[in-house]
DNA sequence: CCGTATCCAAAGAGATACTG
DNA sequence: CAGTATCTCTTTGGATACGG
């Protein structure tokens, strides 16, 4: 279960579902995470298989990163994760609703 | 995410999968966890809305945990991740032993 | 552009002892 | 049986500053 280990581990697998990203764009695509997180979690999610590194020499240079295979595998799960946990936002906001009627405006 | 945080909530969820268990059970079957953190993943999960605690009083009282029908939801998504994770395993393991190939007996 | 270094705080988890 | 109470250690993450 540690692939999947890591507070923004499956958001940054997900930015990468469309394709390779760089650095600089995985981070704007998910809001309030530092680059030394990024940085860390990039680098275990490499070493575990999910994702591959590369480093194009440009100057300055350009780094890309793209699912593997097996990380591509990872998402349906994490998808249907994340509908489950939406159920249950939607279930609770409706319970609480019935509570305290929204009035007609 | 955080339906699944927690080193050892996927195992809990994992051992209520074929119906409802107790805490001792629970316990026996997941080697390695203390009273303490099983405690605190099911009171967790219970608050999430994954599982359901039910005390039936008997003398000593019996605690039963159960799966909630999203809970239940959950369960593909556990799995299809812990495939992924055995494969890369496996494939670490092919990569190991090409380098030193075991001698036949 | 793509990071590393440092320091700090909070959360999880392990071990152990105790209880209604 | 099914927990709670402590205490400690480690892991993550946030903030900030700096570097090739």
């Amino acid at each position: 279960m540690s692939l999947l280990s890591g507070l923004w581990s499956p958001e940054i697998i997900w930015s990468l579902s469309k394709g390779a990203r760089r650095f600089s764009e995985i981070r704007r695509n998910i809001p309030g995470i530092s680059a030394k997180v990024l940085t860390g979690r990039l680098r275990d999610l490499e070493r575990r298989g999910v994702l591959s590194r590369s480093v194009i020499p440009t100057s300055p240079p350009t780094v890309e990163y793209e699912l593997t295979s097996l990380g591509e595998e990872l998402l349906p799960a994490i998808q249907s994760i994340v509908e489950v946990g939406t159920r249950l936002i939607l279930r609770d906001r409706q319970l609480h609703d019935s509570d305290v009627p929204l009035k007609p405006d």
